[in-house]
DNA sequence: GGGCTCCTGGAT
DNA sequence: ATCCAGGAGCCC
């Protein structure tokens, strides 16, 4: 589920809500989210305040008191719900960390999300944070080249990467390809060094943009709010396979690339 | 590198 | 009934 933007939009929406708010129970209703598990999570967690809310790449960071941290991942379908006053709970309510004020739910149909409880000084060891590729924000146009010269692997294979570049999932990949005018199975090292500027110049534009819509609400993605976000309706190209090209008219194309569905214009991109 | 796996549910 | 889904860890 959510890529770069839907991160950033959930942690934008949680902070000012969460910043400052005592845990002051956890009811756990499937452990296995829970590393390094069960009871270990609620001895580090219950009884700490939110200090403040980070994001790498696909990774929200809640920073707690007394030195200690929570990586959340939400994989595909994993939601952070704040809730004040009593509605029905959403399907697939997982946790729920009761606060001074309100509640945060976490939600996930599909049950791939993880949440992990760290001591905040062990962030910097964390095996996957450790191995995170430079955000694309981060990046310019002569060090993106670089990272794309290093590999044959097809485009689509290496932006989804996250050791590569982090951030970028399968939507905004199929979108950034299909604005730069690039082929999804073009290998990175044949890219000159004005594509891959142009490249790199639209996946900033588009996260940018996503960003500012509030993420890509395809199925089940909301914000920390609950509020779905607006820039599906701005998709060229992901989730049109069979629909005329917005730029030139002919089908979409659909095709695996990477174990991924991958949409893209055969006539626009080259 | 590429396959398989973890899950539930919607579309066809 | 079958395929597909905003992800990525683990296995050759």
């Amino acid at each position: 589920m959510p890529e770069l933007p839907e991160v950033e939009t959930i942690k934008r929406t949680l902070s000012p809500l969460l910043k400052g708010r005592l845990i002051k129970e956890i009811k756990v209703g499937l452990g296995k989210l829970l590393l390094p598990g069960e009871k270990e999570f609620i001895a580090r967690v219950a009884g700490r305040r939110f200090l403040d809310l980070k994001r790498k790449g696909k990774y929200l960071i809640c920073l707690l008191s007394g030195g200690t941290a929570v990586i959340v991942h939400f994989r595909l379908t994993g939601q952070l719900i704040y809730v004040n006053g009593q509605k029905p709970l959403p399907p697939h309510t997982h946790l729920r960390f009761f606060l001074d004020r309100g509640e945060l739910l976490y939600v996930d149909l599909r049950q791939f999300g993880r949440l992990e409880a760290l001591a905040a000084k062990d962030l910097k060891d964390h095996p996957q944070l450790k191995e995170l590729g430079p955000e694309p924000f981060a990046l310019n146009e002569r060090d993106f080249y670089g990272l794309l010269q290093k590999s044959s692997r097809p485009l689509k294979a290496l932006l989804l990467d996250q050791k590569v570049i982090s951030g970028l999932g399968n939507i905004y990949v199929d979108e950034s390809l299909f604005r730069a005018g690039l082929h999804p199975k073009r290998p990175g090292k044949e890219l000159s060094l004005p594509e891959a500027s142009r490249l790199l110049a639209v996946i900033k534009e588009i996260l940018a943009e996503a960003i500012s819509d509030g993420g890509s609400s395809v199925r089940n993605y909301v914000d920390g709010q609950g509020q779905r976000g607006r820039f599906q309706e701005k998709h060229r190209v992901y989730g049109r396979r069979g629909k005329p090209c917005p730029r030139c008219g002919q089908t979409l194309a659909y095709t695996k690339i990477a174990q991924r569905g991958t949409h893209f214009c055969p006539a626009c991109q080259k």
